[in-house]
DNA sequence: TAGCTACGTGGCATATT
DNA sequence: ATATGCCACGTAG
């Protein structure tokens, strides 16, 4: 959707695919720029509004319940103005930054897919074109194509070699693969292989294959910032009108603030940086080469390595195979985006972000954005209760901040047959019971009502009133939802119901959503505290110990037989937990008169525990955030977890990840004192002997500019001062003078340091719960006889 | 075209012995 | 030399 102005006003414009297959546009000349203001500013604002704007009355009211009355202007100049001179005179206004086209949306209850109908003509490059025409929500889910793309340039990125694109999805779209060069035609050349006399022609010939091939998305790896940020300057240079859309505009790049916030308007396509969307999604890597990235998902990683020298060097490796083997050269170009193919087919990344766009109104560039999802949803259901929302921070003071989640003291040590015990997505369902929604909030203290009618009280003193919140009702909504996704067998529509709920406490939390406060996010997190303290005592008042907990769950020590079968194990603690949520539903009856929402789940079953020590000396204390455990699996089958250790850590060593995880199965597997002191030298042995080498990679992020470190002088940032362009993960190691980078390694490694603070710290760790002796282990020499030297 | 807080660790920079 | 505070990072939930 987009808009476009003319004199006579504005046109909202949207462009899509039919169930046919057809593609269509329609454009509605009804709208009109608006926003709202309090009927008791009317006057105060007639100086501000002059003769710029209309001001009528309506129905709606604020959330406090204001009557408002509605500006109107054809043009949003006009409008932007009065309300830029409303604000100046601290005059509040409403829903001024809500654009013309969510409002569209909203108004219809559109949250994706929509049924047209109305008179239409066949329009340039497009079906159907439709004017004002009507328009409903559907449930239709609509098939999208995806053209993936690539492009290789010269090293400078000063002139394009070569595109290669791949399609996926629609069956007319799923069969593409092909590679555009630069360059002269060959006999043997693949029919994949379409050659040009030069860069004009191929581009050309580039912007008609995406007109002819039409497809809804299109991706690739850091393709906004990157391959079509370059096309965009090529075709401007060669002089060619940069097009890639369904319109006649000009497809456009609209900078962001910070890193990956831009885009690239292309007219009746959705752009998806597949980059990104790696990054909002499924998690964490070490970095976010594609290399990398595919390597992790699919086994398997670009058909070009970087060499020894680095990956600065790639540019002139791609340009020599250009030049020495074009059949390898687009072979290796096709491959990039094939690759990019695989990724979001392996994931299931469109599926899934069409999910959440069609749950959270939004498009499917922005279906991750947290706050414009919120948005969405909660201006749409104000709408229907004849409300209007505030405009985002105007007139309102800082946040202020609130509480999170709460960390029960870890007790360190090696135990058996610990049960696990969570609360169900904790947050949605506090949120839920007990109606913690802005509008249900009660700013002033009047609880002076009846009995039955007495506000909820959160633990942090907020009030919220009993008639059903907004937000709380959108909860329900999504997890009625959820559980028929998950009947059904639908695990993606699961996730993504799921991780919609829990985004919306983030969103209350944040300065930049406009429904904020603290008092709101502090009910959710102070209830949270007190229903984990609740569960922990009712469990130690019944003969079990709570080894730790963090936020929503519970580690937990039933007192259990310690040769008890993991069979009975995992019984005794399913019993266990049923029982604690009777008693919780129950205690939330007598205490809040409300039903529970909450449920505690028993999540899974450790035959062995490990809570390490911290490492400021006190044996006692375990760390927060980090422990391992043998885990029973259904099946029977043992796997060992490790969370927040340092072997799940990319700023410590493979080398240290393996010895912890090493030593850690020797301890859940009850070796011996012996076994493990010889397991330890056979590292250090190995280390010294040069056979880690690979292992002993740093990898840490330069989360800022490398010259903003003004403060201190970090090892990767020394590290990163050696590479011609750094910025993002730094690899280093540790040589004898000092941390070098990657591909730049000029002297010999340090084996003592990485012995001293990679290996030694995760020895001494295991140690405090073992009984085998550190010294020995490290020197080779028992303690006493190192002393007696 | 901005989800959150809590926590541990290492290492530098600087003040204090 | 040693203690201490602060910065930076990655992580859990």
């Amino acid at each position: 959707m987009f808009h476009r102005t003319q004199q006579s006003g504005i046109i909202v414009c949207g462009i899509g695919r039919l169930e046919s297959g057809k593609t269509f546009a329609f454009a509605d000349n009804r709208e009109k720029p608006s926003f709202y203001i309090r009927e008791s500013d009317v006057d105060a604002a007639q100086k501000a509004v002059r003769n710029d704007g209309e001001v009528m009355q309506c129905r709606y009211t604020t959330m406090d319940e204001e009557k408002v009355v509605k500006i109107c202007s054809p043009r949003f100049k006009n409008l932007r103005q009065i309300s830029e001179r409303l604000h100046q005179n601290h005059i509040r206004t409403y829903e001024v930054d809500v654009s013309v086209e969510k409002k569209f949306l909203m108004e219809r209850g559109i949250l994706g897919p929509m049924e047209i109908s109305g008179i239409w003509r066949p329009g340039n490059g497009i079906d159907r074109v439709y004017i004002d025409p009507k328009l409903q929500p559907s449930s239709w889910v609509p098939e999208l194509s995806v053209l993936t793309l690539d492009i290789e340039t010269l090293p400078d990125a000063s002139q394009i070699l070569a595109i290669s694109l791949v399609g996926s999805g629609t069956k007319n779209v799923a069969d593409i693969e092909e590679i555009h060069i630069v360059g002269n035609k060959s006999e043997n050349d693949p029919p994949e292989l379409h050659c040009h006399c030069d860069e004009f022609a191929m581009l050309l010939a580039f912007s008609e294959r995406i007109h002819r091939i039409d497809p809804d998305i299109i991706s690739g790896w850091n393709v906004v910032d990157f391959d079509l940020t370059v096309l965009q300057k090529r075709f401007r240079s060669l002089g060619l009108t940069f097009n890639l859309g369904r319109s006649n505009d000009s497809s456009w790049y609209q900078e962001g603030e910070t890193w990956g916030r831009s885009r690239m308007v292309i007219y009746g396509r959705q752009v998806i940086d597949t980059l990104h969307l790696i990054r909002s999604t499924v998690g964490r890597y070490d970095d976010y080469r594609l290399e990398t990235v595919s390597q992790k998902i699919l086994g398997r990683g670009k058909r070009l390595q970087a060499g020894t020298e680095g990956e600065d060097n790639m540019p002139e490796r791609i340009l020599k195979l250009f030049r020495n083997n074009r059949l390898e050269f687009c072979d290796y170009c096709l491959d990039d985006a094939r690759l990019v193919r695989d990724i979001l087919r392996k994931e299931g990344l469109i599926e899934l972000t069409l999910k959440r766009s069609c749950l959270t109104g939004l498009p499917l560039e922005r279906a991750w954005a947290s706050v414009a999802a919120f948005d969405f949803l909660y201006i749409s259901q104000l709408r229907e209760r004849n409300k209007v929302a505030p405009t985002t921070r105007v007139d309102r003071t800082g946040l202020g901040g609130a509480p999170g989640g709460l960390v029960m003291p870890a007790m360190a040590g090696l135990y058996r047959n610990v049960c696990v015990f969570d609360f169900n997505s904790l947050y949605p369902s506090i949120i839920r019971t007990f109606n913690i929604d802005p509008l249900a909030h009660v700013q002033a203290q009047t609880n002076d009502n009846t009995e039955a009618d007495k506000h909820i009280e959160a633990p942090n003193g907020a009030q919220f009133a009993r008639l059903p919140g907004i937000l709380p009702q959108l909860l329900e909504k999504f997890f009625v939802s959820r559980a028929k996704a998950k009947e059904q067998g639908d695990d993606l529509a699961s996730y993504a119901y799921k991780i919609v709920m829990n985004s919306f406490y983030g969103v209350l939390a944040t300065d930049s959503c406009r429904f904020a406060e603290a008092k709101l996010a502090g009910a959710i997190t102070e209830f949270g505290h007190y229903f984990l303290r609740w569960t922990r005592d009712l469990l130690e008042n019944n003969g079990c110990r709570v080894l730790y907990g963090d936020t929503d769950s519970v580690f937990v020590d039933a007192n259990l037989p310690s040769d008890i079968s993991p069979a009975d194990g995992i019984s005794r603690s399913n019993e266990l937990c049923k029982w604690i949520n009777h008693q919780l539903d129950e205690h939330i009856k007598t205490l809040y008169g409300v039903n529970s929402q909450l449920e505690l789940e028993f999540e899974k079953y450790y035959r062995r525990f490990l809570l390490p020590p911290t490492r400021d000396g006190n044996v006692e204390r375990g760390r927060a955030k980090g422990y391992a455990g043998l885990l029973v699996q259904p099946k029977g089958t043992e796997n060992i977890e490790i969370v927040g250790m340092e072997a799940i850590r990319r700023d410590w060593t493979d080398m240290a990840g393996n010895l912890q995880r090493a030593l850690i199965s020797l301890l859940f597997h009850d070796a011996s004192a012996e076994e493990i002191e010889s397991e330890v030298s056979e590292w250090l042995r190995g280390v010294r002997a040069g056979e880690r080498d690979e292992e002993l990679i740093y990898r840490k992020s330069l989360r800022k500019p490398i010259e903003n470190y003004t403060r201190t002088n970090p090892p990767h940032v020394t590290a990163a001062r050696m590479l011609p362009n750094p910025s993002g993960v730094i690899q280093y190691v540790i040589t004898r003078d000092g941390p070098q980078p990657v591909g730049f390694v000029k002297s010999p490694l340090d084996y003592e340091h990485y012995i001293e603070k990679q290996i030694k710290p995760i020895v001494r760790t295991i140690g405090q719960v073992s009984d085998f002796d550190v010294e020995t282990a490290i020197t080779g020499m028992p303690d006493l006889f190192k002393s007696a030297k």
